[in-house]
DNA sequence: CTGAAAGCGCTTACAG
DNA sequence: CTGAAAGCGCTTACAG
């Protein structure tokens, strides 16, 4: 089954001598735009042209069609972690506006580790795509600031920084959401599982909640944490002890998972003895044992408009941040008994 | 930022011509192996074109690569859904292995639907990969036969069809793990949510389980159900009324979760009254409020071997098949009170 | 040790 | 309406 034993595939040329024409009036037909197919050839040599490569199963070569035009089609994404429900959602969203616009993608992870950024953005430089999406960019912005000012088309997702083009949820307001939840319940002692410190999403997630509480004259305890179970854990059992907040806002739902598990462990009861919120409305978040109080973030959306953005950079226009709307969902682990 | 604006990067040409020697030295010397690298220049010569190289920061154009060596060093790979971390997972061993391989990759999802199958196939083929990694294959094995008729080298991963190479867990043995399991505990009426009847994972899990139980002379009522939460959900609440089962083994963590909560809303307690046991030990597990008992399969590992596979096949050599161990984890879900 | 030449499969001014 | 030619950036027999 080795490589050499698949026959050639078709090429313009076969198709030229086929149709008993030249090359470039095969490309024009096949490969450009309408208008130049009309002006290419008769209705009957263009109809003999389409006839013969779909006999033939033509399909342009793209690396040959790359080499010459110097625009690959290709866009490359960078994620923390693909393993991510969240970064794998929005990825599908990329993925499939991509595919609209006959564009492939390659994704990478990064674990949010800078070595890596680099590393791999340099990877898909080298593959030559003609722009990226970066859903890992770091809020104090170093390497993407680095990356624009080389030039290189990009946009984030998911994440904004450095005011580079961006299409983020309105975390900020979805922490407000939150906030008032909690108020409207009563609670006036809450924590913020605030998530990794570099991380737009949770800053702005944080800072939404502990402005609507501030507006009450009240103050939050915050922490910060990894974004999975195991950090959403930690530190909410750190929350437990020293601060028995009535309620806790983790911004995302695996660290709200984690989260209510510390509340269990504590001998109390989520959503009766201690309130829990998370970020995201994953689709587990529905089905726990105590359905989880979520914030709900168009993921697939946010993928599909940053590549849309990317297109609008690609074609040399001024492309505008986007912040979609977060909708909060109320389930058993934020209501009292 | 148009792309006009970026500078041309470097070729072979420019170094040559920096250099002062002819392109198909440098190429040698740059892009050849050790032993053409030696036999194409002095010491002296390649040193100064390494030197060049770097100063310009070349990197090889991987479009003009691929066209004269009719080589892409692309594999593309489908998944059912890459928002399914099991898949996810898989698919970050992949990219991985592959990524040392000099290797890229376009990943997609085909839904589990025959006509995205093929479509998605049919886009990369186009894109023309080198071969291709199919986490979806169907059992009854129509599609991939097609595939291979076709000369197209390709593995398959987690699941097995038709004979074809392929890396899985050995998932009759783990469902002859969970069997075990419940008959030490003393669970005699029980039940398995055996997931779609096309996936090899679903079947074989369920076999092992079966033929467990049969061993004791007991039979085990199945039902088929989709593999997320809300399947796995609606399958128990069917079980729990019909067959009022001691014991359920979910063939995947997701539909196991969905049991949980059928569960609870039927007023049982979870391992106490009702055991229930999932597979894949997604990283969820062991943080559920009642934490799950699973089947730990080596869903990176799995990734990394089937692109390695890959390689085996791409290479003209007779790739084996791989059944990779799985590990019980008992955890409370199935701990009598 | 080194070079000159051909060609992979396209696109696109240029010419008629 | 159609063709001939050049060239994108590589690799690799062939020749010396």
């Amino acid at each position: 089954m080795g490589r050499e034993d698949r026959k050639r595939p078709a090429t313009l040329r076969t198709i030229a001598q086929s149709a008993g024409v030249d090359v470039s009036t095969v490309s024009r037909v096949l490969n450009g735009s309408p208008e130049d197919a009309a002006r290419a050839a008769s209705r009957e040599t263009a109809d003999a042209i389409r006839e013969w490569a779909a006999r033939l199963d033509y399909r342009p070569n793209p690396h040959a069609k790359s080499l010459r035009t110097q625009r690959s089609n290709l866009v490359g994404v960078l994620v923390p972690r693909l393993s991510d429900v969240v970064l794998a959602t929005i990825y599908e969203g990329i993925e499939d506006a991509a595919a609209r616009h006959g564009f492939a993608t390659f994704v990478m992870n990064s674990h949010d580790r800078p070595d890596e950024q680099r590393a791999r953005t340099e990877l898909a430089l080298s593959r030559r795509v003609d722009g990226l999406v970066f859903g890992d960019a770091h809020h104090d912005g170093g390497f993407v600031d680095e990356i624009a000012q080389r030039r290189i088309p990009f946009v984030l997702v998911s994440r904004h920084a450095g005011g580079h083009p961006s299409v983020t949820c309105d975390d900020y307001r979805g922490g407000r959401l939150v906030a008032a939840h909690f108020l409207e319940r009563g609670h006036r002692r809450t924590a913020v599982i605030a998530g990794e410190p570099f991380a737009s999403t949770g800053i702005d997630r944080t800072a939404g909640f502990v402005d609507r509480y501030r507006e009450e004259g009240l103050d939050v305890a915050t922490v910060h944490s990894r974004f999975d179970t195991a950090g959403g854990h930690q530190a909410a059992e750190q929350l437990l002890t020293e601060v028995e907040p009535t309620a806790i806002f983790a911004v995302n739902d695996f660290a709200a998972i984690g989260a209510l598990g510390a509340v269990r462990d504590a001998r109390l009861r989520p959503g009766a003895d201690v309130a829990v919120a998370g970020f995201n409305d994953t689709p587990l978040a529905a089905e726990l044992p105590v359905p989880l109080t979520s914030v709900r973030s168009p993921m697939h959306e946010m993928g599909r408009r940053a590549l849309e953005l990317l297109m609008t950079v690609l074609d040399g226009g001024t492309p505008e941040s986007q912040r979609l709307e977060p909708e909060l969902i109320v389930r058993a682990s934020t209501a009292r008994p």
